[in-house]
DNA sequence: CACGTACCTAACCACTTGGTTATCTAACCT
DNA sequence: AGGTTAGATAACCAAGTGGTTAGGTACGTG
């Protein structure tokens, strides 16, 4: 599977985007991580290993403690991804991509 | 499902953001949508199925088409959730960050 | 009417996913 | 050494996914 998809899929489940929201104020321990969620430790580790396959966190360890800690960077081409689409759901970016279509046809 | 996880999920198929990024061009039949895919109609038809469940595409009738027209709202929602997690992967947003909350510890 | 075309639904298959419980390893603390 | 805690792994299950083939519906045309 490509990055991308990768990195949809990871976003796919609420949970685990709740897991990345977490991580935002800062790394984590897999214990802290599964504390508001009612669901069994294996089943935290799953969405782990999943969002570390998508390169979305990575993960030290530290005694006993395996921290996670947010990495972002797969979210940049989402953005961009996102960002390409834009004038198909933006009004006036749309009026602003109808005006420089304008422009184009008037040169030629 | 949740709009957002539906849309993360639709999006998570190369196939599925391929027959976006064509509908980019204009609305298409099925049969023209299917053409640069080596896979049968039905997986096509299952595909669409995501596209339409996630709010990403409209279909209409005309004849013996179903016309598929692009409807990029959802990704608006993408492209916000995104942007959130900006400052973990843009470098100079992270100093303005550090510098805004440097900042706000000095009023305290 | 008969035929071809566009598309859908149904049934099936292999694989994945999100969850479980039970069991293991590794580190810390008496 | 023994017990507790953090976490991973394994085996299992129900449901979902991405694909298939076969057959059905609806429309336009000879």
């Amino acid at each position: 599977m490509d990055q991308l998809s990768s990195t949809f899929a990871a976003l796919a489940d609420p949970t685990r985007r709740a897991i990345l929201a977490r991580l935002t104020e800062g790394p984590a321990t897999v214990k802290e991580l599964s504390e508001p969620f009612d669901i069994s430790g294996p089943a935290i580790s799953k969405h782990l290993r999943v969002l570390e396959k998508a390169g979305l966190i990575t993960r030290g360890r530290e005694a006993q403690w395996r921290p996670c800690r947010l990495d972002a960077t797969p979210l940049e081409e989402v953005a961009v991804w996102a960002e390409n689409y834009r004038r198909f759901w933006d009004a006036s970016y749309a009026r602003l991509d109808a005006l420089l279509t304008e422009m184009k046809e008037n040169e030629k």
